[in-house]
DNA sequence: CTGTGTGAAGGAGTTCACAGCG
DNA sequence: CGCTGTGAACTCCTTCACACAG
């Protein structure tokens, strides 16, 4: 099984790929068609064909996909098929929020511990799970080899935190801090920017008809 | 100014170049060149021409562009010259969160309004702004004439909420919840699944190498 | 004869190279 | 002489078309 630099456009459909068929092996539907995955997922047969052959022949010719076979595949392919260790750094009102969300509804990963550095967060639970002081956090980064870090601290911490993750051992992080980050070309971060998603949004929230009117009312 | 088809790439560039913008107002630094912008941001300097010379011609030549002036212009573009008018469906967690920050930390926009159908959360606080039942949702949205919404609900309710939301006059969505929406071509929808970010980020957690060692284990 | 797997064509966006203005 | 603005080349991804397996 060849591994090529595969596009950064399959992986991210890969998890919506996996949505459905979760939900397709729960339906105990057995079977799917490419033309049938695009009707749920929205991209076109062609381009789901194309993005799984990128990993292999997982169908079979004149009937479709095995669901169950192929949530497995998709599963391995990113690295899902055992419980994927992650750490929440800022367990505030972005950080909790996501934190008991992916430990209630994401049963491919483990959100073995969380972290802040405000004592007055500090030994508070979310669901089961104790929030502890950033002070332990590259203590417990390398004891159980934790590779995965979600980072909801303010933008003037994040940097000095990533840096401690990194060195910590953390392969990858999930960044809601709005800065750009500097960081050694073998670690992968991605950012997450809230405030950028709602006002590229707002651009949308206008017709052309109504720009082009807005922007000749230049009075400068 | 003419205003043919712009690349959603640059759309989503835009907001980026805000906040450096924004940042370099602050601290008094009145021209800056797309090559310093380039640092700044991360992206080509001959990327961040083209990407401004969608909506005309900003620049001086032999100088730069003027912070402030670029800044209003962006602005204009994205339409937040005015402060946009939001609401929030959904004061769960992350609703609470996002809601909390945007009013605190985004200056460009004014949430008029958050919602939830829980009578516990109903009448509840986020800063000043007071959680609305969501039978009010419509009344709102066509009084205050409300085209951006944020819907943090769960997945089972979002297409309810979304066809409330359109029906009202709502233009754009910021969906959080996972799932695939159906709408109007003349609405906008933006998802935002935290889960799919998580999983494509753990696709990359592992090297190229540990990848083939891992798949090729294959024992079935 | 249906639906996958894939080379070939097409399209979209980025980088290159440089003309042209301040 | 510096830096913007932009056509042209290029790269990457998507769509098309079809060979081929079940």
């Amino acid at each position: 099984m060849p591994h090529r630099l595969v596009p950064q456009s399959v992986i991210k459909r890969l998890p919506i790929y996996l949505r459905v068929l979760d939900m397709l092996v729960q339906r105990d539907i057995d079977v799917i068609s490419s033309k049938d995955l695009s009707e749920e997922t929205g991209f076109t047969a062609e381009q789901i064909r194309k993005d799984l052959a990128y990993f292999g022949a997982f169908g079979t010719r004149g009937t479709g996909y095995h669901t169950e076979f192929l949530r497995d595949k998709i599963l391995k392919i990113i690295g899902l098929d055992r419980k994927t260790k992650v750490i929440v750094v800022g367990a505030g009102h972005l950080g909790f929020a996501f934190t008991r969300y992916t430990i209630t509804k994401n049963p491919y990963v483990n959100v073995v511990a969380a972290f802040d550095i405000d004592s007055s967060v500090v030994g508070s639970k979310i669901l089961d799970l104790e929030v502890l002081p950033v002070s332990d956090m590259e203590q417990v980064v390398e004891k159980e080899e934790v590779k995965v870090a979600i980072m909801s601290v303010p933008a003037e911490q994040a940097q000095e935190v990533a840096n401690k993750l990194i060195d910590a051992g953390i392969r990858a992080i999930l960044n809601f801090a709005p800065v750009r980050l500097d960081y050694p070309e073998d670690v992968y971060i991605h950012n997450v920017d809230l405030t950028n998603e709602l006002q590229s949004l707002i651009y949308y929230s206008t017709t052309e008809q109504e720009k082009i009117g807005r922007l000749s009312e230049e009075q400068e």
